[in-house]
DNA sequence: AGTATGTGTGGTTGACCACTCACTCTTTGG
DNA sequence: CCAAAGAGTGAGTGGTCAACCACACATACT
């Protein structure tokens, strides 16, 4: 009997997931400096001493956070990629634009993204987590999508300002520089 | 002889554009949660205690810093305006980018706005600065320009990918993916 | 000269935060 | 059944930060 009852621990590998997937929610708001791991801790649903069992400190925390959002982004754009109609760049790129339009419809992940942009500026273990996470993101959408220089820089400043829409919550704001702003970005 | 003698105090009101000018440095490197108000008064040379006798809080002096870096902002573009070769919106646009280019070669500007758009999300005061900012700024490029909608949209997309390239300083690796980023991006 | 007003600071406070430690309970394996 | 290893926590600790206050000095006004 004791061999079919169920464990009530986790193993630690277990929680680290769930903290990574939880603490994007946590993140999101207020970015690196600004949210407290006991915070973190809350979403998680363990103690805050735990928190430094399961990751030596906040910046590698937070670094690791970084590395599974861009996991998540680029499985997004697999997904947009296989679903394309057609096999051009123009069409390809598209698909995964809408993909990613459709991922992000939760903000949390776009918001913590950027707050990683933000404190890349300072943090050199995070500014190599993100550079690695881009790395490997433009290689990928050049790689899947067939598309030049031009078309793949487009993709990604199309991308950033994304970012800087849902920042501010330009959706709210009914007014022509929003509308110019938002023209022709795709959300849910 | 009086008349003459020259004040050592300065007013007020040049003590808040010091810190306005001065803050901008300080808050570069780690934005509004990650900077301390010690921070700020050191770069301006005064005490701590006369940070808060010049601004209410620290959400009103970041959310001024951000007005005053907008204004800078505009103002660079309206020299690269004026200086730009024939009337046509693309001749605009592309005087106008170059000035921004020359602007931000120190970066501490394009990083404010940066960490703005960070701190937009969780603080309406910093939101409410932001949006009327970008507000101002989209107007100003569509007026001065002549562009149409899509034209403008692309020069702030643009704006966007350099704040990415900057926040991680790509221009340092030497890769495929930061050339496929960087292409036909001006710096100085 | 004297006073009201404005400029500016040292020192403090109470809250909070990253990180640690000692300890308990659970699971595994022999 | 027992011991070793692992999961998990309560209760700190030292340090830092935003904001405040009492006070000193400079200037303007009369």
């Amino acid at each position: 009997m004791q061999t079919e009852r169920r464990r009530q621990l986790s193993t630690a590998d277990e929680r680290r997931e769930t903290v990574l997937r939880t603490a994007i929610g946590a993140f999101a708001s207020r970015g690196y400096f600004g949210t407290t791991t006991t915070e973190v801790a809350k979403a998680a649903g363990i103690s805050q001493a735990y928190v430094y069992r399961l990751f030596p400190n906040k910046e590698s925390l937070f670094a690791a956070v970084v590395e599974h959002c861009f996991v998540r982004v680029r499985e997004s754009l697999e997904g947009g990629a296989a679903e394309a109609k057609g096999s051009s760049p123009e069409a390809v790129l598209s698909s995964m634009g809408d993909a990613y339009a459709r991922l992000i419809s939760d903000n949390d992940l776009l918001l913590v993204q950027l707050h990683a942009q933000a404190a890349a500026v300072s943090v050199p273990a995070i500014r190599d987590a993100v550079r690695a996470g881009y790395a490997r993101t433009v290689e990928y959408v050049r790689g899947a999508s067939g598309g030049d220089d031009r078309q793949v820089q487009e993709f990604f400043a199309v991308g950033m300002l994304c970012h800087l829409v849902v920042s501010m919550e330009a959706q709210e704001v009914d007014a022509p520089w929003t509308r110019t702003l938002t023209a022709g970005i795709r959300h849910y």
